[in-house]
DNA sequence: CATGAATGAGCCTTCATTCAT
DNA sequence: AATGAATGAAGGCTCATTCAT
C-alpha cells in the first residue's frame, strides 16, 4: 500500500518537475519512465492515458496553489499589511510549485481547459488579496487596483529579465511591494 | 530577388503566427509547409535548419520590440505620461507582436539563449520607461519601482485570468496604471 | 471445486463471445478480465498462455458443433428429409455458436491447427448428411453432391450479403434448401 | 512518375497480399515496410493513415471482383450455361484475389462499413447470376434459388474443410455445380 | 486463488532532415 | 528554387506475460 502510493506519486512529481522545467509539451512519458528508472508502460497501470495524467497534474497544481499558500499565510497571522508581504515572499519562495504556476499560465493561454482552472484559481487568489486590501485601503477602485498591481507584479516580474544596475531585482521587487502597501 | 524575399518572409510570417499562437513547439516546418501551400522540403533551401529558423523568429521579434513601439510613442510626442500612457496603450492592442512577446517570455524561462535576449530587449525597455519617469519622479527608488511595477502590470496581466466583477480587465488596468503615473 | 469450475468456464464462455463477436485477434486477454470484473492477472492460474485458451474454447466448439446439433435433430426424429431441415434451421438459429463457427472457418484459413479440427469437424458432419440424404438419393455422386451443396449453402449464406428484392434471405434458403430436398 | 506509381502500389499490393494471407488485422504497416525493404515512416508519404490504406486496399478488391471477372467472362463467350461454369472456374482459380475476397467477407462480418460494400459487391455478382440464369430457367423462385445456391457454393465451399474419399473437392465441385446447371 | 503492479515488445503516427531531380 | 519521396528517431498506447504478496 505504500509502496503503491510511493510510486503513483512518483510519475505524479516527476510529471510536476517536466512540466515546471519545460511546460506540458516536455512532460512525456518516456522520458519520465527513464528518470523513474521503470519501464513507460508501467505508467498504463496508474492512468489512463497522457492527457489525463496532465489533468491530475493540474489537481494537484491547483490545490496546492489554492490553499496551501493561503493556509501558510493565515496560520502565521498578522494585520492585513504583514499578511500581504507574508504571501508575496512566500510565494516567491515557493521553488517548483512557482515554475509549475507560470508553465500553466503559459499554458493556459492556448488551452481553454486550463485556461478556465487558471480563472478559478485566480479568482480565488484576488479575493484574498481584495480582502486584505480591503482592510486598509478606502473605495473599490483603490482595492481593485491594487490587487491587480500585486497579483502582476508577482507573476509578471518573473518573464521580466531586466537588470537594476546596482540593485537586485529582490531589492527592486522590495521597493515595488512597500509601494503597494501604503 | 523580391520574389525570394516574397517566400522567405513568408515562411517568418507563418513562422510568427505558429509562435504567437502555441509557442516554439508549435513551429513545425511541416504545418508551416502546409499553410504556406509549399513543400516541406523547400523550407532547407531557405534556413539550414528548425534552430537557425527560430533564431531568425527571435531576431525580427527583437527588432520590432525594441525600436517599432518606442518609435511610434515618440513620433507622437506629448509629455512623460502621455507617452507613458500611449505606450501602455499601445503595447496592449499589438496583437500577434505581444502574443510573440509572451511566448518568447515563457520561452526564456528554458532556454538561455533565449533569456539573453530577453535580458537585451527588457533592458532597453525598462531603459525607456526610466527615463520617462525620471521626468517626473524624485529618487532613483521611485523610479525603478514605477518602472518595473509598469511593466510587470503589462506583463503580468496578460498571465492573469481572474475577473473583476462588474468591472471589464480594461477599467482594471486603467486605475491601476493611472495610479502609478500620479 | 463448483467456484472453480464456475469462475474457469467465466473465462471460456467470455472468450467465445469475444470470439463469436471479432475473432480471434479479438479474443483479448485483459477485455475478457475486464468483461469479467477480474484481474487479468488470475487469468493465468486456469490457463498457461493464450495460445493454450484458444485451444480450449476450439475443444468447446469442437465437441458442441459435432455433438449437440446432431443429438438434438435425432432426438426429434422424422424421416431423412425431415432431419435435414431440422438440421437446416437448427443451424441457422444457433446464434453465438453460430458466429463462432464462422469466425474459426475464416481463422482456418491461416492456422493449420485450426484447420485441422475444422477437417475433423466438418467430416463428421458431411458423414451425417451423407447418411441422411443416402435415404433418398440414388447414386454416390448424387449424394455428395447434395451434401456440399446443402453445407456450403448453410455456411457460405452467412458469407454473402447480397440483397434478394421483395424476398427476405429466409425465404430464397428455403426455396434453395427445398429444391435440395427433392 | 513511374517510380511513384511503383512504390505506391507496391504498398497496395503487399497490403493485398497480407489481407489474403492474414485478414486485416495482418496489415500492418511495419510488416508491409519490412518485405518492401522500405522504412515505415514513408508509407505516410502515400497514405494518411492505416484505416486510409485499408479502404484504398477495398477500393481495389471491389473494383477487380466487380469488373474484371464479369468482363472476361463476358469477353469469352458463350451461352449461359457456358458463362455460368467460366464464371465457377474462374472465380476458384483466381489465386490471391479470392483469398482478399474470403477475408473481406470474414471482415464484414464485424465492420459496418465493409459490409456496406460487399453488399454493393454481391448484388452486382448476384444480378449478373439472375440474368444468366435467367436465360434458362422460367420462374423468379427458380432463379433466385439457383443464384444464390451457386453462390453459396463457391464461397461455402472454401470455408468447408471436408474430405471426399476417393473424390477431390473440384470433382465435388464440379458435380454439384453441374447439377445447378441443368 | 487472485490482485496489484510492472515489463517489454510491437504498433501507429509525427516530424525534422536529406536527397535526387 | 522547389518538389516528391524517403529515412529514422521519437512518442503514445496496447497487451501478453510475469511475479510478489
Amino acid at each position: 500500500m505504500p509502496a503503491t502510493r510511493t510510486l503513483r506519486s512518483g510519475w505524479i512529481d516527476e510529471g510536476l518537475r517536466a512540466l515546471a522545467a519545460g511546460g506540458p509539451d516536455a512532460v512525456r512519458i518516456e522520458l519520465l519512465a527513464k528518470a523513474l528508472g521503470v519501464s513507460k508502460g508501467g505508467f498504463y497501470w496508474h492512468f489512463d492515458n497522457r492527457g489525463v495524467f496532465l489533468d491530475e497534474l493540474l489537481d494537484v497544481w491547483e490545490q496546492r496553489s489554492l490553499d496551501e499558500v493561503i493556509e501558510r499565510v493565515e496560520s502565521e497571522g498578522g494585520d492585513a499589511r504583514a499578511r500581504l508581504w507574508h504571501l508575496f515572499t512566500l510565494a516567491s519562495t515557493a521553488g517548483q510549485l512557482l515554475k509549475v504556476d507560470l508553465a500553466v499560465r503559459d499554458w493556459a493561454r492556448r488551452d481553454d481547459a486550463v485556461a478556465k482552472r487558471l480563472r478559478r484559481v485566480d479568482n480565488r487568489r484576488m479575493d484574498y488579496l481584495r480582502s486584505l486590501f480591503g482592510d486598509f485601503c478606502s473605495g473599490e477602485d483603490e482595492v481593485e487596483a491594487r490587487s491587480l498591481l500585486v497579483g502582476s507584479l508577482w507573476i509578471g516580474s518573473h518573464f521580466m529579465a531586466a537588470d537594476h544596475g546596482a540593485r537586485s531585482r529582490a531589492d527592486v521587487l522590495e521597493l515595488a511591494v512597500k509601494r503597494l502597501l501604503d
